[in-house]
DNA sequence: ATGAAAGCGCTAACAA
DNA sequence: TTGTTAGCGCTTTCAT
């Protein structure tokens, strides 16, 4: 293993201190452009990079953002951290990944093994906080922002697509079609995503004095999913919904599986599917769901702006909700118009 | 901001040295247990927490494995990530992710990026490497291992799935079902997987004395796929492949997408379609792909074991390169028996 | 604008 | 087994 270049030997081949090098290599701190020309020159012919660990203990910023994720198989995921860890990357930031899946199974924990990497900030993506972490965020004085969760608790950020408001177009949406038989089948229902886009939907259909003909519950799951569209659709066709919202994409894929391969009912003709998101293989030919978009692109932008602004400048920094509207994509899952 | 609780505080509450409160939370080290007892409970009564941070400055050991990722539109590797970083977590390691995709562009620029954490690893996912790289991490002394591609180089360690095997596999199941006119499309003639996959295709060809029908390269990515595709399909039933071997499945779905939905070809009737991964997608009943599965779970430990292996007794330790042999899933997108 | 000096919170010899 | 003493490589007052 090569010797490590330390800050102290450029300094000694540049014939400076090693607090001038320290600030060279600082930005916004006062150094003479000869002083920046000698050093520079001293640490490219080293091959010095600063050790971020060290800067991240003498300046207690460590620059690095844990990133607490589930449900890597529901497809809007993977795009979304993606665009985040990138996002980040480009304002000096780096992602340390954290799976809440099968870990442990205790979010808390994770959570303290975080805070032990002295994390500057937290996202958490598709995860719900016990109060417990909110306050253990709050008091180690981290800022947290909830990605695509939202939780009504004082201090923490949530940037969410406007659930309420698509749950609600769908239901719009499925009733200016003529459809009569409404179903939903529902997320886990620890989910804010799941409980707004039911809230949005029903509030719809009760605007227009209906009611849900059938309810399932998938829990975000496959085979929990599965065995919900065979209840609900395993029946004559006058007990069956002639519309279903589904929860998310990644549940809706699944429940048109069932309603074609194994059901062989038609779809839009026998029953219209909407589902929620708009991941890749919703816009795939074979699938070609009604959906509603998510923009994650806008909910990275705005996650990784209110953590920043939190964390460089957390005096004064008022958490906020962010819900950001999302169109629905109308494909061939549903019929058009009239 | 609640005050941090450190060792020192810890030790002056218990009534002992600072390395007494350090060798307690040092799995190993040699304490009494009353010792460890007075300690657990004062650290307890503190809410105290070793910084991970410190202790790595002060043991050169991070615990940080850094984590080199592309593609994540390729299903294979949302999956694989997930597993890698539970695995990782398991053994007290955890992951800084580092997308290489959109970024600089430049890998090389990302490597030392990374290196500047004093990461204990490196894990290479969907990215080849330049030599400099390589000499980068071995001069650093950092662990590396190659996941999902391999490249001829000392010192760095790769685990595949056995690409070679797997593209012969496709060839011989293919003749064997009296294909004649067979097609090939290809993913990054840079990537590894790519070329080896190929290799052992054309060697199954060429084992029974035949060519290829048609060649044509998607790159892995979307829009140079559904290209290829019509490129090699939008012929009269003569001039086009009875069969077509895909890269990799992410491709393959998107070729299944053209052949059906634009070109209105049966498949397996008019043409044949194999893929390479056999990520979720490949098995929902719309695409009901025949492809080689890639065992990520076991791909995982192998990259998961080689890497710890590496960093905890680096004397001696020979780089191995792990192809792991996968089967040959045969669904409905090939025509079964004869 | 630059240098000197004091840590950040921990581990790792070395003694005892 | 336990305590003492140096650092790890950097940032950050505080002087100059």
């Amino acid at each position: 293993m090569v010797v490590k270049v330390t800050a102290l030997q450029v300094a000694e081949r540049a014939g400076v201190s090693q607090s001038a090098v320290s600030r060279v290599f600082t930005p916004g701190a006062s150094v003479s452009k000869r002083m920046a020309h000698k050093v520079r020159a001293a640490a490219k012919a080293l091959g010095y990079r600063p050790n971020v660990l060290a800067r991240a203990m003498a300046s207690g910023r460590s620059r690095i953002i844990g990133l607490v994720v589930a449900y890597l198989d529901n497809y809007f995921y993977p795009e979304a951290i993606e665009k985040l860890s990138n996002a980040l990357q480009e304002r000096g930031y780096h992602v340390l990944m954290f799976m809440a899946s099968k870990t442990s199974g205790n979010i808390d924990d994770v959570v303290e093994e975080i805070m032990d990497y002295q994390i500057d900030g937290l996202v958490f993506a598709s995860v719900a906080l016990s109060s417990t972490i909110v306050g253990r965020c709050q008091a180690a004085g981290v800022p947290a922002v909830l990605f695509n969760r939202r939780q009504d608790m004082e201090g923490v950020s949530s940037i969410t697509s406007d659930n309420f408001a698509g749950g609600r177009k769908v239901a719009d949406f499925l009733l200016g079609q003529g459809y009569s038989r409404i179903g939903y089948i529902a997320g886990w229902e620890g989910a804010s995503t799941q409980r707004d886009r039911e809230a949005g939907f029903l509030d719809g259909l009760a605007a227009s004095r209906r009611n849900l003909f059938a309810r399932e519950v998938g829990n975000f799951r496959k085979e929990e999913t599965l065995a919900a569209a065979r209840a609900m659709f395993d029946k004559p066709a006058d007990q069956r919904p002639d519309a279903v919202f589904v929860a998310n994409d990644h549940m809706a894929l699944f429940v048109l599986d069932v309603l074609r391969a194994e059901l062989g009912l038609r779809v839009p003709e026998d029953v219209a599917v909407v589902g929620y998101d708009d991941v890749p293989p919703a816009g795939w030919p074979a699938y070609d769901l009604t959906t509603v978009r998510q923009r994650s692109n806008l909910m990275v932008d705005h996650t990784v702006a209110t953590l920043v602004e939190q964390i460089e400048r957390p005096d004064g920094f008022v958490p906020r909700e962010v819900a950001i509207d999302g169109p629905l994509i109308i494909r061939s899952t549903t019929r058009q118009g009239r």
